[in-house]
RNA sequence: CGGGACGUGGCGCAGUCUGGUAGCGCACUCGGCUGGGGGCCGAGUGGUCGCCGGUUCAAAUCCGGCCGUCCCGACCA
């Protein structure tokens, strides 16, 4: 036994720690030489490909379409909505050298893309009958961010962003929360990872929107990520942009608009919900790989293992399941447990000498190392009901150490204990007052991570004023 | 951007205090034996010691500056 293999350091000893090794040797991201920007590597890109898959068929059913915008934004476009600058101001990058000459106008490389789609948008939208629009693009965005890591908070990141144009305000509100719905059913039935949906506070607010709603979610650490963001931006962008149209009553009016984006950083709270001291574990449903043949031989009958292994693959293949097989001579049986564990494949089937004498094969489940022996005859359906137990159940998990972090505080001691101590999410009614948020800001660094759709009155704990429900925690 | 720690082959580290021309484990390459929970033996490849400058006969080691990384805070998908 050689003890010097790098070992993952244990989730509970030192997380951070354990998510920085587990990124880099699950080779899921790489860093590259400039801070913030990291290289997303072929299995940490299948994810997202998964991912993007999922969401975009969701998108695609809900009647919105693909487009690609501009990655430089004028500063004069980005000026044009007064808040929307101001918010984005400090994490800009700017373009100000072309070629070899200065440029007149310097160019900033997108942050989010509103100001640039919106430009295209008011020469686009010239009548009710152009509307709604629904557009959407998959795309890189760039924040200046001073303290990043790999997928949680990078300076680069791969997004979508969603940009819609509607007649009333009705309609574009409707659009808002439906896109919430689309992130939360990805989340809830692809992701395995629970989310609480509902409204941000105005200090939390997409700047420049109406409303902002958001799905968060909890990590293994107990604190809330922010995991996907959907705005209703009333006509605030439409008058900044002018994207008016005719009605039906032939009067030009401004249109209203919504935008809505899902990032990379979910492959971060994908790590942080579901990974534990042996590595990533990926739901079956976005997992890249369900399941990984293992061969168990020896050198006799290495040729005869390894054909029936080769066998197993086709059929598993041919019955639509994404498995790979690992046929790598080099490395031990062993080796190759804990090297797919790391990776988090949901199953691994093996086959040895004595599985093909008693023609079965063995499943073990990666979410809890359960071991079972399977005849070959019914294999392929046996693994899939497997792969669903694991998605149902990892999702259950999920959300039992959800509720478990989920706790009522009935008064600001007992708040602040909670936090201090406990983290997870803290149920308090809130007075509505900016000066109340800020101060269990500076006193515990909780914020108001959303205010649920279903409210209960209640005293403020702080300020003792008549409040409505807000959920609590400290925060990604 | 403040406080702290750290940058030495791909990864993890020793060497730095007390200057003398770079080492260990893993990984990688070749050969052989192995293989049901990170196998063994043998032979190899790979490093201008983060970058720039200074001190010195001589710098991974001492001094200055810069860059980067990590942890803790202030801002953010």
């Amino acid at each position: 036994m050689v003890e010097a293999v790098e070992k993952l350091t244990k989730k509970s000893e030192d997380p951070s720690r354990w998510y920085l090794q587990l990124v880099r040797m699950a080779k899921l991201a790489d860093y590259g030489p400039v801070r913030g920007m990291f290289a997303i590597r072929p299995y940490g890109f299948a994810i997202w490909e998964r991912i993007q898959r999922d969401l975009d068929d969701r998108f695609k059913a809900t009647g919105h379409q693909n487009a690609y915008f501009p990655l430089l934004i004028p500063e004069s476009y980005l000026k044009k909505e007064a808040e929307h600058v101001e918010g984005f101001d400090p994490e800009l990058a700017w373009v100000t050298i072309g070629g070899r000459e200065k440029l007149e106008e310097r160019l900033a490389i997108r942050p989010t893309s509103e100001s640039i789609i919106c430009d295209f948008y008011s020469n686009w939208v010239q009548s009710y009958r152009d509307l709604p629009l629904l557009i959407n693009q998959w795309c890189n965005v760039l924040r200046w961010e001073k303290v990043t890591r790999p997928f949680l908070r990078s300076s680069e990141f791969l997004w979508q962003e969603g940009h819609t144009v509607h007649a009333t305000a009705e309609e574009a509100r409707e659009e808002t929360l439906q896109m919430l719905g689309v992130y939360r059913d990805c989340f809830h039935e692809t992701l395995a990872i629970p989310v609480l949906t509902g409204m941000k506070s105005p200090a939390e607010r997409f700047a420049g929107a109406v409303e902002t709603y958001t799905c968060e979610g909890l990590m293994g650490d107990g604190r809330a990520l922010q995991a996907a963001t959907s705005h209703d931006l009333g006509q605030n962008f439409a008058k900044a942009f002018d994207i008016t149209f005719l009605d039906e009553q032939q009067d030009r009016v401004y249109a209203y608009q919504t935008s809505w984006g899902f990032s990379t950083r979910v492959i971060g709270g994908l790590i942080l919900v579901h990974g534990d001291d042996r590595g990533l574990k990926i739901p079956p449903k976005l997992a890249p790989v369900e399941a990984v043949i293992v061969p168990i031989w020896r050198g006799k009958n290495k040729a005869e293992v390894r054909s029936e292994a080769e066998k197993l693959h086709m059929e598993l293949k041919a019955s639509g399941l994404r498995v790979e097989a690992d046929f790598d001579e080099e490395h031990s049986p062993g080796w190759k447990f804990n090297e797919h564990e790391l990776r988090g494949v949901p199953v691994r089937v093996e086959i040895g000498p004595k599985d093909i004498e008693k023609n079965q094969a063995v499943l073990v489940r990666r979410d809890t190392g359960e071991k079972e022996f399977v005849p070959r005859d019914g294999l392929p359906e046996r693994l899939r009901t497997l792969l669903s137990d694991i998605q149902e159940n990892m999702m259950r998990q999920a959300t039992e150490f959800r509720d478990a972090n989920t706790r009522h505080a009935a008064s600001y001691d007992e708040f602040q204990e909670i936090i201090a101590q406990k983290r997870g999410f803290v149920v308090a009614p809130w007075d509505g007052t900016p000066e109340t948020e800020q101060k269990i800001k500076e006193n515990t660094k909780a914020t108001i991570r959303l205010l649920p759709f279903d409210r209960q009155e209640g005293a403020d704990l702080v300020s003792g004023k008549s409040g409505k429900t807000a959920i609590f925690a400290r925060a990604y």
